[in-house]
DNA sequence: CTAGATGTTCTGCTCGACAGACCATCGTGT
DNA sequence: ACACGATGGTCTGTCGAGCAGAACATCTAG
């Protein structure tokens, strides 16, 4: 028990918290969206990406596919995406925007980079970009590439 | 729609697939440990904090007072923690580590350390450290503080 | 044309989290 | 001393999110 680290400076425990934080101001911004923030982010990734079918946007944002067959579901039903026949597969679904989706997202959008700055508050808009910029290259990184390669073995430290 | 980001500039996006990318290699170091990855953050802030109250724990780690109780039962259950009674105050329970709970989390703070190295390594030694600044940072104002001030109103930009 | 793989949907189930009630105890006022 | 509300902890009931697994349609390879 040579030098046991407080809580704070745990990474895990601050992610923890900005997520949260982040997540807290995020749910009041995206009030009465269908699928709360994720359905905001299927948003994005359906105006954006180009291959938008049902199980690519599941594993980009993260989701079980299962679920991303009701999140649509609430979308379309609110009119905010829809499901198109992929031309090249007839089993998969292209999802796209609509009109009043796209609407909406430009206004989601604005929203949501205040709510952004809101929880950046303690950090000097410089600052902002650094995290910002170091985050995003963390997140991008595959997921399962990064768990193929193990954590070392050799333990081999004093405690 | 003049300028519509991608997903990967969301900071929602990268927070949430930062967090889960650590939350699943944590949990992989944490197996067999009740609680998962948060009855480590328990283990560590009964360790250090001197006032380790039950309801103190709960609303330092983010978590409900109802489920602070099981957690705690559960790390008693195993030998890792005790509750002994608050001289001061006889409704309260202290949370102290046992002798064997201090030796794991001697160890798993060495597994977690290494851990967090695994999810960060996209970044250099350098630019770890400032991740870790900023996002302590971040974590540390008082979320109540933070959502008291209204998000500014005034949604005068273009979009 | 058969056999296995893949995209989507549906069903059933489990688990975690919260609300609310409840008990013991504290602090304050009278 | 006593009564009252407030607070720490526990228990119960309930609800919803998410996953496994099956089912169905379709693709691809041989």
């Amino acid at each position: 028990m040579a030098t046991p680290q407080r809580v704070e400076s745990d990474l895990g425990w601050a992610l923890g918290r900005v997520a949260r934080a982040h997540l807290r101001v995020a749910q009041e911004q995206v009030a009465g969206l269908p699928g709360g923030p994720r359905g905001y982010q299927v948003l994005v990734a359906a105006a954006r990406e180009e291959s938008s079918t049902q199980l690519a946007l599941a594993q980009k944002l993260g989701v079980d596919r299962t679920v991303m067959t009701y999140l649509i579901d609430e979308l379309q039903a609110a009119g905010l995406v829809e499901r198109r026949p992929d031309p090249a597969d007839r089993r998969a679904r292209r999802v796209v925007l609509t009109e009043t989706g796209g609407a909406r997202l430009c206004d989601l959008e604005r929203r949501l980079r205040e709510a952004e700055q809101h929880v950046l508050a303690p950090l000097t808009p410089e600052e902002q970009d650094v995290l910002r910029a170091l985050l995003q290259r963390v997140a991008e990184v595959d997921p399962d590439t990064a768990s193929a390669c193990e954590v070392a073995r050799d333990l081999g430290q004093e405690c």
